[in-house]
RNA sequence: GCGGCGGUGGCGGAACGGUAGACGCGGAGGCCUCAAAAGCCUCUGUCCGCAAGGGCGUGUGGGUUCGACUCCCACCCGCCGCACCA
């Protein structure tokens, strides 16, 4: 045994120096583009490209354990399609723009870009420290000029294209950060994602993306994508597509037309009333002069002020006010009341609805409230505790009644295309879908932003910035504090310039971008990240993506990657790109808490990587993260069980090295005492063949073959064949534990199941620690050097050193090892014996037994004959290479 | 309310419808050592039993099956998303 010890901190900083002068991650494009269009959808053993993406991190401060997780098992993925053959694009960049690195510039007076620039160096010395297998000729920062050029490009295509676009709205306004949100942004509970504060509605001019022009496509194809199932839910839930009929409603009074979406046409007779969102442009308009104008104006002002948790209270009691007017009802004439409530929102719909209380239950909360008429239209019961005394409100189906002559009595669904249809052929409603989906606000009243490139002449209008003069640089700033408009707008002299069209007086846009713009496209840009002249060159493009594996954590399953999927869509519109869809696979990472909590500095349970990697190595920390459990699930940080996994790290050096060793003094021309002179000795294949051979099968393959019986055979449960067997015996059974890992790893890694790929390398090396008395030095090193092999993509600095020492070769530049057919073949198995299914015995069957005889085998076993003591038995259930049931009465 | 994901030893977790609890942690005992650390070995779901062996065990209750952690039905609990969405 080597007196030597394990020093993470010696063997890590000679891997990462090898790595990072020779520039082992780094790949071109000159090779993907010379191979043609690589088969998309190709079988995975002839893809010759991979693209293996992690989302980019925001650099703050320093990296923490979620970046740990997020890059080690992107690594080891990328990793492992190296292996297989594939010429991996595995990049790294940082999302550099945005709020934290503002607000520490407004607290401290540091500029952004400094706080930004230091975090970044932290975050890429650490990912160095890490061994992640990074290209870093194609880093990237959101907020360089180099790259912010091409996202404000990007927003010029949208621009002209008519999907960027100028709009006052009411839009959702953080008083904290004095910054407007998009939807996405706002927590359920109406606050603002990021600093918590209650966020407000504000009317004001923004700028938007045109989002929901894509909104079915968004949805649809997202049946194309191998994603998570929750992520696909999630973004559906988002978009939210509701199929009914668009109805229209008229004022006769004032001879204005009022459309409403509905899910349920087959309702407009019982339609007994209407209401209008309190945000309605017509509200006011319709009381206009009227004696109810001074209370709606009440209402209107009361509800608008409203928080959104407050005011989306389903609990609540319905208010509303009366109108004073009427509409009529486009399927039998009559005139219904006209009603403003706050339950009825103007972001959904139409901003108004019809009313029909007998089958809704929030119409029917109202009518009650305000004394309206309910009237059943549909025949049926609601389930039991729910409805009134005449079951109303009733939601299900049922048959028509009380509508007219012509649908009563059809079932509500079939009535319901057939009134749509009425409506289209006499003019007043049609078909419709809606969405819940709204557009994307992207501008930002802060500083620290890509600046939006467009400037206002009073003559001209909104006018682009002509792409030659891009990037529109983000000015320097005396202050950052944001006073409800842009710190940008302080910058007269930046502010003033020029109109493009006229050459007159113009003003420059002092609005940012929402950094989701930024990270929008970023993996575009690494593709060809290099490319002066234009955001990306198309064929390189076509080349690398779409990326094949994407791995994040779930947080961004709406946001960043419904946004990435839009630009894709939009730009491929626009003839930029040739695919529709980013990221063909997603993985989302689950959380690493600590103590069940979520780590946060208030709570003072934060496990930094850095103290980790300066304790127990990288190797130890990236290894142990992923054996914690599956990792898309959460796990919880423990210390002792990272002190395991660094065990079994020491344990694999130091039989590696003692293996080494050992090789040295006992060349292989003389191997020890006759036990294993059989086996031949490793074999190295150059690459594309397979890493390194097993021994061939021989006399002592051929020996173990011979087929045990039921009368030799152990039957006791522990009876241990390597503790007895001769040393050949071990050796193969070394061996076919090999062959065994590299199989089941295998399987492993293609079901992220990193966990259990770590669990069978530890049992390979207990299998090795277990047997390194009795088996030759080279079925040793065949056995560590495949542990180290298979724990590369996990702990890649310890295997590469264990692998040299044993191989005297690099093991990334090693193909993917293969497990032999025959070595997963066993000759003989442990056959389960049942009786009514429970398990009675255990013996040794030869793997090619007939039926018969593995019935025979069973009966014989001696304590399924005492079960079987006086008993019928009725039937008998043969599973090969399994079990024998037998069913007694 | 709608949708999604979960519930297995003391703990993290393994188990194509076929030996429940791999692997690791923790625990107990032992070896090595003057001693300790490190390392190594054995045991470790639970109850009965000296043992052989047997009973009970994967949230609850049913069902399908020779056989169910796994499939089906009805529940309970937890987490996540959406929700006055017409």
């Amino acid at each position: 045994m080597s007196e030597r010890k394990y020093d993470p901190h010696e063997i890590e900083p000679r891997w990462q120096a090898v790595w990072a002068d020779e520039h082992t991650w780094e790949v071109s494009n000159e090779g993907a583009l010379a191979t043609g269009a690589r088969g998309a959808s190709g079988p995975e053993s002839e893809q010759t490209s991979s693209y293996v993406l992690e989302m980019l991190p925001y650099p703050s401060g320093e990296p923490h354990i979620g970046h740990l997780k997020v890059y080690s098992v992107g690594d080891a993925i990328a990793h492992y399609h190296r292996r297989l053959g594939r010429r991996v694009l595995h990049p790294m960049g940082y999302d550099s723009f945005g709020l934290p690195a503002e607000n520490h510039a407004i607290k401290t007076g540091v500029h952004p870009r400094a706080s930004t620039d230091a975090s970044i160096a932290s975050f890429q010395r650490q990912f160095r420290e890490w061994g992640i297998s990074i290209d870093w000729s194609r880093e990237l920062a959101t907020h360089e000029p180099s790259y912010y050029r091409w996202t404000q490009w990007i927003f010029l295509q949208l621009f002209d294209a008519g999907l960027a676009y100028r709009k006052e709205a009411a839009v959702k306004w953080c008083p904290k950060d004095q910054t407007v949100l998009a939807n996405e942004q706002v927590s359920p509970d109406g606050t603002c994602e990021r600093c918590g504060a209650t966020v407000e509605v504000r009317q004001l001019e923004q700028w938007f993306l045109r989002i929901t022009d894509y909104a079915e496509r968004l949805l649809n194809d997202l049946n194309e994508i191998e994603w998570p199932e929750h992520v696909k839910t999630m973004q559906r839930n988002w978009i939210g597509r509701s199929e009914g009929a668009e109805v229209t409603f008229r004022c006769e009074e004032l001879g204005i037309d009022y459309p409403v979406f509905t899910t349920r046409p087959d309702t407009l007779f019982g339609a007994t009333f209407f209401v209008m969102a309190p945000e309605h442009p017509d509200v006011l308009r319709l009381v206009a002069g009227t004696e109810r104008e001074r209370e709606v104006r009440e209402y209107v002002s009361h509800a608008i002020t409203e928080s959104g948790e407050e005011r989306g209270n389903a609990e609540k009691p319905k208010t509303g006010v009366a109108l004073g007017r009427t509409v009529t009802n486009p399927v039998n004439g009559e005139q219904i009341p006209v009603y403003v409530a706050d339950y009825v929102l103007m972001e959904y719909g139409t901003g108004a609805i019809m009313a029909v209380p007998g089958h809704d239950e929030r119409d029917h909360a109202f009518a009650r409230a305000f004394e309206l008429p309910i009237r059943r239209v549909i025949e049926g019961t609601p389930p039991e505790g729910s409805g009134d005394e005449q079951g109303l409100p009733y939601t299900g189906d049922g048959s028509l009644v009380n509508s007219n002559a012509e649908f009563d009595g059809m079932d509500n669904r079939e009535a319901l295309s057939a009134i749509v249809s009425w409506l289209d052929r006499e003019g007043k409603g049609h078909a419709s879908v809606n969405y819940r989906l709204r557009d994307w606000l992207i501008s930002r009243q802060r500083y620290w932003g890509t600046p939006i490139p467009i400037v206002y002449c009073e003559d001209c209008g909104a006018v682009p910035v002509p792409e030659d003069q891009l990037p529109v640089r983000l000015p320097d700033v005396e202050d950052y504090a944001p006073k409800g408009r842009s710190p940008l707008a302080a910058a007269e002299e930046w502010v003033r310039t020029g109109c493009p069209e006229c050459g007159g007086e113009a003003r420059r846009e002092t609005d940012t971008m929402d950094t989701f713009v930024d990270s929008s496209w970023y993996f575009l840009r690494y593709c060809d990240a290099a490319n002066a002249e234009a955001a990306w060159d198309p064929a390189v493009l076509g080349e690398w993506m779409p990326v094949d594996q994407y791995i994040g954590g779930v947080e961004h399953a709406i946001l960043h990657l419904m946004y990435a999927r839009f630009f894709c869509k939009a730009l491929a519109d626009l003839g930029h790109l040739d695919f529709q869809e980013p990221f063909r696979a997603l993985f989302t990472q689950g959380m690493i808490t600590k103590d069940g909590a979520k780590m946060s500095k208030s709570r003072g349970n934060v496990v930094s990587p850095s103290s980790i990697v300066e304790r127990y190595g990288a190797d130890t920390a990236r290894c142990y993260i992923l054996f914690i459990g599956p990792p898309d699930q959460d796990a919880d940080w423990s210390d002792e069980g990272m002190e395991g996994v660094h065990r079994f790290l020491s344990r694999l050096w130091r039989l590696a090295a003692e293996v080494a060793e050992r090789g040295r003094e006992e060349p292989h021309a003389a191997p020890p005492a006759g036990s294993h002179a059989t086996l031949p000795r490793v074999e190295h294949v150059p690459p594309g063949g397979v890493a390194h051979a097993p021994p061939r099968t021989t006399s002592a393959f051929q020996e173990h073959a011979a087929p045990s019986t039921a009368e030799d055979a152990p039957t006791g449960a522990s009876a241990s064949r390597a503790r007895t067997g001769s040393a050949a015996d071990d050796d193969l059974t070394l061996l076919r534990k090999a062959h065994w890992a590299i199989d089941k790893v295998s399987g492993d890694l293609r079901r992220f199941a990193f966990n259990t790929a770590i669990a069978a390398v530890m049992e390979l090396l207990n299998e090795c620690s277990r047997l390194r008395e009795s088996v030759s030095v080279d079925s040793q090193r065949f056995a560590l050097a495949t542990a180290a092999s298979l724990l590369f993509g996990f702990a890649p600095h310890v295997s590469a050193e264990a692998y040299e020492l044993l191989m005297g070769e690099r093991v990334w530049e090693q193909p993917w090892p293969r497990a032999e057919e025959e070595m997963l073949e066993r000759d003989t198995y442990e056959l389960v014996c049942q009786v009514n299914g429970r398990l009675r015995d255990r013996v040794q069957a030869a793997s090619d037994a007939s039926p018969d005889e593995l019935k025979a085998l069973c009966h014989a076993a001696p304590n399924v004959r005492a079960h079987l003591d006086g008993k019928e038995i009725v039937k008998e259930i043969v599973v090969p290479g399994k079990l024998v049931n037998l069913v007694v009465r």
